[in-house]
DNA sequence: CTTGAAAGATGGGGTGC
DNA sequence: GCACCCCATCTTTCAAG
């Protein structure tokens, strides 16, 4: 683990590279006010250390198939942990499902699942039901437009102290 | 726009540059089974077409400083154009907010937010109340654990012809 | 689709401040 | 820690076959 506390030049670093994952570091460097050598040496040690955990290029979901996104809550019939346990080996099983978080507030999961169609969805959740992963029941939202995603952390607002 | 529809050589770059945004493109011309300059050819017309958005870093959030996410519920007061406008210009304009989805299922707008406690997050809430962008009542699941949280699309999923 | 070649980037080395 | 040099090798980009 080493030291892994950030400084004012780390964080532009990470801001940079988020933004322009393929940007070279060379031009980095500059970006940063920082010549070459030092800056890929930081960039080397944020990636040993596990703050920089790879990289991705985006890209339109859309171009490839038409796309339905659904937001769905759920609630298992039980709490014990062996049923918290399948319920989330089954997410992680499912490509379709994206996101899955594990919330307070009411409900037990919230999911973002993506698929073709809304039949496809109707489809995964009836197949979730028989097989029974333990859903007591669930709330879908259809996502009808998204006006915001950000794959990217807002590296100023949290490195800001508090 | 040109021609948008992708073959299979297309769809397994797309994949193979997904997940390893930073691979060279020689050795993603052998990944997908191509030679250097078709493969080339094939990713800029990716990029040309929009298909291809651009390339991020993954980093670790909680490196940078301590983090609870949430997923809030909104429903609006009217339901003007106006009203959807003034509020996801709001949105638009808060870093906090890194998703907000119109969705379709009793509420207007779902919404994910990351910050740094959660006396933060009910200042921004309270903010957001006081500055009268429409909000009607909104309803916080806090995020307790991230099951999964992928930033990419299945793309042999959607591919996968229905 | 393949070859080739020039321009540029990478990942080191090293020195000195 | 930093900047500034060097250098061999690989990558990128594009022209021509």
């Amino acid at each position: 683990m080493s030291d892994t506390r950030l400084d004012a030049a780390d964080l532009r670093i990470l801001a940079a590279i988020q933004a322009e994952g393929r940007i070279t570091k060379l031009a980095l460097a500059q970006r940063v006010g920082l010549s070459p050598t030092p800056c890929w040496n930081r960039l080397k040690r944020l990636e040993d250390a596990g703050i920089l955990t790879g990289y991705r290029a985006r890209l339109k979901v859309r171009a490839i198939a038409p796309v339905t996104e659904f937001l769905v809550q759920v609630t298992l019939e039980h709490h014990r942990q062996s049923d918290f346990d399948r319920f989330e080996r089954a997410m992680r099983a499912t490509p379709a499902v994206t996101c899955c978080w594990a919330v307070g507030g009411g409900v037990d999961y919230m999911l973002k699942i993506v698929s073709h169609s809304i039949d496809a969805y109707q489809r995964l959740l009836d197949g979730w039901l028989e097989q029974e992963i333990g859903i007591a029941r669930y709330y879908t939202y259809v996502v009808t437009r998204t006006v915001k995603e950000e794959v990217d952390a807002p590296v100023e607002l949290l490195a800001a102290k508090e």
